[in-house]
DNA sequence: GTCTATAGGCGGATAGAC
DNA sequence: GTCTATCCGCCTATAGAC
């Protein structure tokens, strides 16, 4: 390996390519996959020759790991970055759907998104770094949110916060798994509300 | 299309051939994945040459679709087809601990399992019609089992029970996915029976 | 029916001009 | 630093022998 880093390299190279290149092959990556992905198809993208994208990255495989690492920090950070001082005044029913909706519309809004989850799932036997990556970023940022105002909001008193964060958050995802990633919309619709409306029922009032 | 079906074709084709082709294209596309796997593998791995998997199967995309259907069945049938007649006269929190054992227990004892939804989700954007086959096959029948359940079991009263057996079949899914084939288990370990418990006491004893 | 052999193209990666 | 041109191997798919 002689460079994983595009910034510090044996001879300067333009950033302006290197972030043409990164933003060109995120497009192919996300939309063929990785295998399917050729180094053709990223040098068009990035409008830049293919010799250019050998002399910012490696080979292939670096600039898939450099391009999924740095998704993986921008999803993170455009995701889950929002205050938090105020929750624990706020009633739990208006904080959970709130935090529910949130999580929902990141896949019905950016279909980018589902490609990169399907990327990473796909790709998490033979990348296990990039999975462990994302569930550092991704889930356990929406997990240790959650798992905080679960442990210290007075209204609720759980047994178990942890575990019944993991199991809000697993509702969310995997509904959104079955009916946008999978297209289970299409032959076994459901309204989204009435997932969160259980749960949250479940989490807060117990059984009616 | 000239032959889909590798049942009725224009000449007889040996079933054995047929069958160890489709044996050998599961190992190499559960393992490498849709676009890396090569026919040239396939034939290998099925010990015939290449021009008799080409005579069995109309190309690549053919003999992929042919053989995911063929497993989707499968695991289907492998993994719920149980008797559920003495179900309602257990006790609840019985019924969905053995229920959820079962479904993590694919996960974590199968590792073939975790390839195939790895291959089923990864492609679901390439190949919607597999990712439904898989939601109506796999996910619909633990989804239907359950919400059978809970709308007759009589010591549950549930305000939606279609949409809490979603939450259960999602919290659990989930936990495999996170676990399981994101590798979470390295980075944020969690007993499965914590999250057991906390889904079963929320759903049949209300909130602790 | 199944084989060997091969066509024809596209893949990753590099050499060398400027 | 970035380009054009090229190497060479592997890919999907098929032709033709048996």
């Amino acid at each position: 390996m002689r460079q994983v880093n595009p910034g510090r390299m044996d001879r300067q190279l333009s950033p302006e390519k290197t972030e043409a290149i990164l933003t060109g092959g995120m497009q192919e990556f996300l939309t063929r996959g990785y295998a399917a992905t050729s180094m053709d198809r990223v040098a068009s993208a990035a409008k830049v020759s293919k010799a250019t994208v050998y002399s910012h990255f490696q080979d292939k495989e670096s600039l898939f790991i450099a391009l999924i690492e740095r998704l993986v920090k921008q999803k993170f950070q455009s995701v889950f970055g929002e205050a938090d001082e105020q929750m624990l005044q706020r009633p739990p029913q208006e904080v959970l759907r709130s935090f529910a909706h949130r999580a929902l519309d990141i896949g019905s809004s950016e279909p980018q998104f589902l490609n990169f989850m399907r990327l990473i799932i796909g790709e998490s036997g033979r990348f296990p770094q990039l999975a462990r990556a994302f569930v550092s970023n991704i889930e356990q940022t929406a997990f240790s949110k959650l798992c905080h105002y679960f442990t210290h909001c007075p209204q609720l008193s759980l047994a178990d916060p942890e575990a019944t964060a993991r199991i809000f958050v697993g509702a969310m995802v995997h509904f959104m798994i079955v009916q946008e990633m999978l297209h289970g919309k299409d032959i076994m619709p459901m309204q989204r509300d009435r997932i969160i409306d259980s749960l949250v029922d479940l989490i807060v009032e117990g059984r009616r």
